[in-house]
DNA sequence: CCTTTAAGATGACCCCGGTCATTTTGAAAT
DNA sequence: ATTTCAAAATGACCGGGGTCATCTTAAAGG
């Protein structure tokens, strides 16, 4: 009964994305324009909003895409012993949030999660980050007084924060990385008691 | 030598600001549109973008101006003295920057910080915010290993994360003061000796 | 094969933010 | 008063995202 899909459709949805890949390689992803898009695809313009909503949710697939691949290779990874070494396998994924400011801002704009129907690629990654991490947290020498869930939703909110800084003309005195740190020092290792 | 602006320039800007505000107060800020604002205070489109340099500009303005409402009432309470107070301290400013899912998207916009020529005003209410936690965090029964300063961007950190979450389709069970709670719990209070 | 019909594709059109060559205006200089 | 000229205002125009009535096509039923 749900075979109501045509092999033509999937086949102009792939030529879309290809032609948006190809674009965002070329040119950036803030450069993309859906007349571009259509254009190489060979589509006329509404063929385009048949297939996405809008620009942003063929934007929330491209960078859910790229944000899976950074997470496949991050999974790939052993456990972080230490602070640093957290910082040190978080970066990649944070070095392509930071790549364009636009991306930044269409993260952002999706991880704080799309319309309430559709659950978007973006937030869905963020999901799968936080996993990622907790994994890692419970595995190393950190602090055990609140669940590895917890601190690892700290660790994105530490990471949005920093990237965010990242771009402020008011605080770009600081490296990204070294920011990362500190807040993630102060996050994840007890204090000495007192 | 720095007395070219003329007293009609003044005037034109007034009208626009009362325009929009109006507008914004009629039927919210996502709502509001530069035709209908030019229109109502009666001048040409051209003229607003010689007075801002873009929508953003205004909301940015609008925004700030009513962020720092929210930091004048802020800045007349006591110190909180427990994390369920300070709570209750930022709820109203969170309250206004969740009012509208279009309000949060300018606020991150901006908060991370606009131009890097131009400092906003939305940046610049941040740094306050920033600075008026720290107080109360100085003055209160929290963590003091690390410095309120970065306590209190920490604050932050979790105030946009549990807004974000509150506006997510993945994650709504928890209520946002209820979330927040929880993040500035395991932030500011130290975990027993281990 | 031919008919039927719903899924898919089309492109003229709209909306709205932003630009810029041109015109108007205010006030300083003569 | 008149001239001058830079600041301010103007509105036709553009770019680009998004819509929708209409046309085309694939494939199921006869």
């Amino acid at each position: 009964m749900t075979k109501a899909v045509q092999k033509r459709t999937l086949a102009t949805r792939a030529r879309l994305i290809e032609a948006a890949t190809a674009l965002v390689t070329e040119k950036g992803y803030g450069a993309l324009r859906v007349e571009e898009v259509v254009q190489m695809a060979g589509v006329a313009k509404g063929t385009f909003f048949a297939h996405f909503a809008d620009k942003d949710a063929l934007m929330d697939l491209l960078i859910g895409q790229r944000i899976d691949r950074c997470l496949d290779e991050a999974e790939l990874l052993a456990a972080p012993s230490s602070v640093s070494e957290l910082v040190e396998a978080l970066m990649p994924l944070v070095r392509f949030m930071t790549c364009e400011r636009y991306v930044f801002d269409v993260i952002l704009r999706y991880s704080g999660a799309a319309a309430v129907e559709e659950i978007g690629h973006i937030a869905t990654t963020f999901d799968r980050h936080e996993r990622i991490v907790a994994a890692w947290i419970a595995a190393g020498p950190f602090r055990r007084d609140v669940s590895p869930h917890l601190l690892s939703e700290g660790v994105q909110a530490f990471s949005v924060q920093s990237m965010a800084l990242h771009f402020c003309a008011l605080h770009n005195t600081q490296s990204l990385d070294d920011r990362l740190l500190t807040y993630l020092r102060a996050w994840l290792i007890p204090p000495p008691a007192g």
